[in-house]
DNA sequence: ACAAAAGTGTTGTTGCTACACCCATGC
DNA sequence: GCATGGGTGTAGCAACAACACTTTTGT
């Protein structure tokens, strides 16, 4: 690893360090993004990705999590619930054209959430049904585009599906967020066995609870099991 | 997106950004990784992953690039050949004592490669059998941890395999890429119905070519298909 | 002749798909 | 009653694991 000048802080031009976040979750059955409107050029007006700079003593995680508090409107307990994982990381010189600015993109799922109430910087943060929102700033389209296909990947080898859900759910939501990621729909019979049939992936909760879901028979409630990856995948259709 | 300052480049502490790179190939059967002796400190004589700066007009990717050839000791176009993809950044303030450090790693992916000869910096360059080598510099060990990780999932749903794998390669050779880095024996026969009753995993050389891995039966040639993905997946015993 | 690796065949089991059917609830 | 969603059953098909067997080379 060999460095310019012996690591004189000053002596190479600085990158920036951001995270961006793609929030999804599930709303009346659609996939939605939280997308804040910008408020200063370049791009001011359109719609955003939130996030914001790394800072010196922070982990890029680190900063993923500070943002989600501040940058999204929603609760503190909300955003600390939310499943945060590592997307990728842009760094196209040009991508910001401020200056050079590299970013490490998160995605971070939740079970369906609320309006965002404007606690930061952004009062200006909205859930929008995904395929709805406009062309993004900077590279963010592509981002969000990845975010999305990553997910529906993992949906087929992991349990990454429970992250959508409350920590009470039917396997009638379970089903439903794999409808709305994947857009086609399941055959409900053999989805349920093939959950079930899943050591690990969800847990049966033993106490007469159920719930309605509007009308139809009342389900059985499930919390997610310890399990992360499903061997067998589900496979998409 | 809030920002120190206005973008003053030099009105907060800098970051550097750094590629690294868990170059992996097979070696008589073996999974080996190209790794660097550090010529100075800190962690001087440790073994560590190639790697280097990422310039201030270059992106993470073409930085990568750059470096595969310059740092590896391997020749322009063994290193064009190799099969490139991010794997995830690093981040953690600390991960270098000297200042703060954010590193983008990718994987690099080839057949088996000749010995590096020192063409740049790293004239100490070598192949190691994966597992054998001690305790890395920085939080290289983990990169290296997660690359093995990565790779070994997605040998079940794509077709990386074949980036293992010279321009034409028998299914024996194919085959010894799945038992190497998951670390089992698969069934011969069945291997075989399964990678070639796949669309456009591999593609038969009509050619009456054939060859020899030591004895025995010479085999029929294949080049990679156009396929990158695996449907259905080849699952791990 | 023997060992080693390629290639083909076969058989039992598993897993999945596509349904048909009953149950419980709201209107 | 009817519509809606939960839950069970089942028959047919496709995929896969395990293993036996033949073929073609080097020694």
């Amino acid at each position: 690893m060999t460095g310019p000048a012996g690591y004189d802080p000053h002596a190479f031009p600085p990158f920036a360090v951001t995270v961006d976040l793609a929030v999804l979750t599930l709303r009346e059955g659609r996939l939605h993004v939280l997308l804040v409107r910008r408020g200063e050029a370049p791009y001011q007006g359109d719609w955003a990705l939130p996030g914001g700079f790394v800072r010196p003593d922070e982990s890029a995680g680190a900063a993923a999590r500070r943002e989600l508090a501040e940058e999204t409107g929603l609760s503190e307990a909300t955003a600390a619930g939310l499943h945060l994982e590592q997307l990728a990381t842009y760094s196209d010189p040009g991508r910001d054209p401020r200056m050079r600015v590299v970013s490490v993109a998160y995605t971070a799922l939740g079970p369906g959430l609320p309006e965002p109430r404007g606690g930061g910087d952004a009062a200006h943060a909205q859930w929008l049904p995904y395929g709805t929102q406009g062309p993004l700033a900077f590279d963010h389209d592509a981002i969000l585009t990845d975010a999305r296909q990553r997910v529906g990947a993992k949906l087929e080898y992991t349990c990454l599906a429970t992250a959508f859900c409350p920590p009470l759910f039917t396997l009638g939501e379970l089903r439903g967020v794999y409808e709305a990621v994947w857009g086609v729909e399941l055959d409900r019979p053999n989805f349920r066995r093939k959950v079930l049939s899943t050591p690990g992936f969800v847990q049966a909760v033993d106490g007469p609870p159920r719930l309605t879901g509007g009308r139809g028979k009342p389900a059985a409630l499930y919390r997610a099991g310890g399990a992360t990856a499903l061997h067998p995948p589900l496979l998409r259709p």
